[in-house]
DNA sequence: GGGGACACTACAGCCCGCTAGAGGGTTTAG
DNA sequence: CTAAACCCTCTAGCGGGCTGTAGTGTCCCC
């Protein structure tokens, strides 16, 4: 009767659709850790599924992940209290906050070239540099 | 009483704000044209100031300049019709829509943590993987 | 106990978006 | 006329986030 020793990698691997490579590659930046069998195999706790979610989720939002290492590891250097973790993440909601306002605006931006080319906009000239920008042809 | 040719390199870097290099390499990836002056200089209309400043822009948002080159460009691939430039400027509307609930979604995932951090959490243990997900520590 | 799937390390290479440097020509201010 | 500042091309390298390969060891099912 063996002792349960958690998930190896190529399961992690499955159940997250993140490559065995990449996993490997996060524990060098200290994102995710393992246990070590003694084959040597790495074996992860039922916990590291959700915690690579995680990081994909915050990777597909422009996060480094650097960043996502940051606001996981926190409490792992030194003693450093709990406020801190709050502060982290504080200041990542609002990272995430003034870039959901600058992505509407840039919207905003698409949606009027959107419609100026639909309503108002002469055919493309050979001297166009842009069909979304005012054409401002070579001086001579 | 020589023409006026335009704006060279330096004077488009000094007013984006972008490196000469970055921009002749924007250049070869089809995203901003120049005209050569007998010399081999590269000399760009005015409104070249403005299209660098679209880019930047649709970059800092997580375009790739390959997607901006294709919403640029679109009418220089052929006699392609202006719906298409419409319908594509919507399909990108509507992946910045997408990622903007995306945003909207992990930055609530963020506040909880926040909140479950400041009222409920323990202190962390040496067994956590992470201060920000349940523990599932290893069975034995 | 043999074969295939799976794991390990170490290192090389790739794509993106640049930057830096070599080696050379042009423009322009004094 | 000269020196500095600018421009050119070409090639190399870098950081981030991986993927792939080589060479080897381990697990597990029949």
């Amino acid at each position: 009767m063996t002792i349960a020793l958690g998930l190896k990698i190529g399961e992690v691997a499955k159940q997250t659709g993140v490559a065995v490579g990449a996993l490997r590659y996060y524990e060098t930046l200290g994102l995710l850790r393992s246990e070590r069998g003694d084959n040597g195999y790495r074996y992860y706790p039922l916990a590291a599924v959700q915690q690579v979610q995680f990081i994909k989720k915050a990777q597909a939002l422009g996060f480094s992940l650097e960043d996502i290492a940051e606001v996981l590891n926190v409490h792992q250097r030194g003693d450093i209290p709990c406020e801190l973790v709050q502060s982290l993440l504080q200041t990542k909601i609002e990272q995430l906050d003034a870039q959901i306002q600058e992505m509407l605006a840039f919207k905003a931006d698409l949606e009027r070239y959107r419609d100026r080319w639909g309503t108002r906009h002469p055919h493309p000239q050979p001297g166009d540099i842009c069909p979304l920008i005012e054409t401002v042809p070579f001086s001579s």
